[in-house]
DNA sequence: TGATTTTTGAGGTGCGCACATCAATTGTTG
DNA sequence: CAACAATTGATGTGCGCACCTCAAAAATCA
């Protein structure tokens, strides 16, 4: 049978009430209790049951997901997981919901932010490009107790908080491989799409981009990166116009989450199937690009994987237990056609 | 506040008592009773507290992973990550630990499971290769209530039982896609290395690999498959010979999961930069082999993911409940030097 | 020393549910 | 109708722990 708090008391030779005081860190307990628990606890491999514990705290945890409001195909596949996530975890005590902001204007969400109350929320998921206003706001949300998650995307990592998403430095470098790669020895120029490069996320693929193909693939040659800032017909025109002035393109590389809007109507114009095109995650889009080889690979991240792994952080944190590092990583895969 | 049974009882206008035995399918109830309830369930949004349940039940599981003897860097990595989950999950009432037995022997694992006391465990994980009489003594296991899972290995799938793993012609394909433009339009042969073709996993994969190069890349020629037998060093005099044999050898491909002994003798023999090696399963010897180009691609199923996986689909089917697929299934993954 | 503070003990309650017992109420059958 | 079976209700206990109160003991101080 295994051990109970009873137990522990009884093995440390204190009462149930003091093991209770050093458990939970009430006040008013002398260090002596406290070695003699600790000391009962490696002795007889004393573990908290933790639906007891749950039980009898009877506290729930609400958290929270702030997702931006403009986004294309992946934003609404992470939205469907949240709700996935949401669903699933409803047993469990644990609350969880999406809010959508605008994350463009930092004023504002550092805003929402300072309005989040404490008392209601337990924790923040909020993906949200990198400012020092956001930046701030986050600092006085931990302050107050709330544990933040750092979600897929940009800030500057905060020593203080959680991140949850890939190496954007190493996702770049991946796609530069995959392309050097496939592109095989025959010189040519690299066509780079971004939605904007204003994003910390953007910069960092690119430099890794950039550092993998001139170091490792000095025969190709990186164009300048074309934003698209949304625009789908424009962002067409654009790639349509210089594909067909740069015969000499071997590649394109689409660096934001979005390849639809550069890529969709791009395709209408010029045959996409002899560039070798990596673009970044898998959305329905970028699925069956691959399976009709418009596309070649691409580098994703798992927004289902994403979700669970802050919850689990938050949840964790809440607890004041260190989260299982391990299972939280996010991994850079890498999709082709045939591992789909 | 959550409705509690006492609530759903009321909403159903029966007794706490009715309403339990409806919740546990307990005998001598009337299909009226059962309508009620479950009408008054989805009204009131009832959701039973796992903590409580857990608590009343105060039952533990007990699960054990069978894995085979002789195996190389993978299963050492795959036995660290299962003492992981059991210190993980030691908390949670979940008992899991490791065996290993010679499964080479068809006779010796189905009598190996046939002497496994279903009072004792509530659920196995096997890692063995296909036959018979395992499958038989699979599914007696599986008539005697303990839940099985047939664990990144082996068995024709059965229909009755879970599976952890991946699909292994698409492994195979996947490494072949990798190999075919990674090598470039150049002609040549592609030297197959496994362990033994005699098991299932091999024939997918070798199946999904010649598939995959016949049709995509026709310039390709894929040799007989060499097998080393887990002999290093035959294997690495083999290797070494028929490279030097044949010049026109552009490609390794290692498809079982110990790259280590086919590659690590014959890298002294020969230089394997030159060529595009592609290996299996993410181990110290495949990890250093990327870091120094020796390998150029890992075609991995992580060990860690596998493993909680498992225990989630035994611990999900010892409570009755449906494994939550999209988290539990295992990606074929692409590690190249970038996205270690 | 007595007065005060700190630390400990004893005991109770409740979290939401599973499981068991026994009595009471229905429905069924001849 | 009685005799029986099937169904339901009322009630209690316990799972392991958190959290609370009040009293007792021990340590500290004046």
């Amino acid at each position: 049978m295994r051990p109970t708090a009873k137990d522990l008391a009884e093995a440390a030779g204190l009462s149930l009430a003091t093991v209770d005081r050093v458990l939970n860190d009430r006040p008013n307990v002398s260090e002596k209790a406290v070695r003699k628990v600790n000391e009962a606890i490696e002795r007889i491999g004393f573990i908290r049951n933790p639906a007891a514990v749950s039980l009898a705290r009877n506290k729930s945890y609400r958290f929270r997901f702030i997702l931006p409001t403009t986004g294309d195909l992946y934003l609404a596949e992470l939205i469907q997981r949240v709700e996935e996530a949401q669903a699933l975890m409803k047993g469990d005590l644990v609350d969880i919901d999406v809010v959508q902001i605008s994350v463009d204007d930092p004023h504002r969400v550092a805003k929402y932010l300072s309005e989040i109350d404490e008392d209601i929320f337990d924790g923040i998921a909020l993906m949200a490009p990198e400012s020092p206003q956001v930046r701030d706001a986050i600092g006085r949300l931990i302050e107050r107790g709330i544990k933040f998650v750092q979600f897929l995307s940009g800030q500057e990592k905060l020593p203080t908080a959680d991140f949850v998403g890939v190496d954007n430095f190493a996702a770049g470098a991946t796609a530069a491989k995959i392309i050097g790669r496939f592109v095989g020895g025959k010189p040519g120029k690299v066509l780079v799409v971004a939605e904007t490069m204003q994003s910390l996320d953007s910069i960092q693929r690119r430099f890794g981009f950039d550092n993998t193909i001139n170091r490792q693939f000095p025969h190709l040659q990186c164009l300048p990166s074309i934003e698209t800032h949304g625009d789908e017909r424009r962002a067409a025109q654009v790639v349509s116009r210089i594909l067909e002035r740069n015969q000499d393109i071997v590649s394109i590389y689409v660096l934001s989450a979005e390849a639809r809007i550069p890529l969709e109507g791009a395709a209408a114009f010029t045959d996409l199937r002899p560039l070798t095109v990596v673009v970044h995650e898998r959305t329905p889009f970028s699925e069956n690009g691959l399976r009709d080889d418009r596309i070649d690979a691409v580098i994703a991240q798992d927004p289902g994987h994403a979700v669970r792994s802050a919850i689990r952080i938050m949840r964790a944190r809440a607890d004041a237990r260190e989260p299982y590092a391990a299972q939280d990583k996010i991994r850079i895969e890498v999709l082709l056609k045939e591992n789909l």
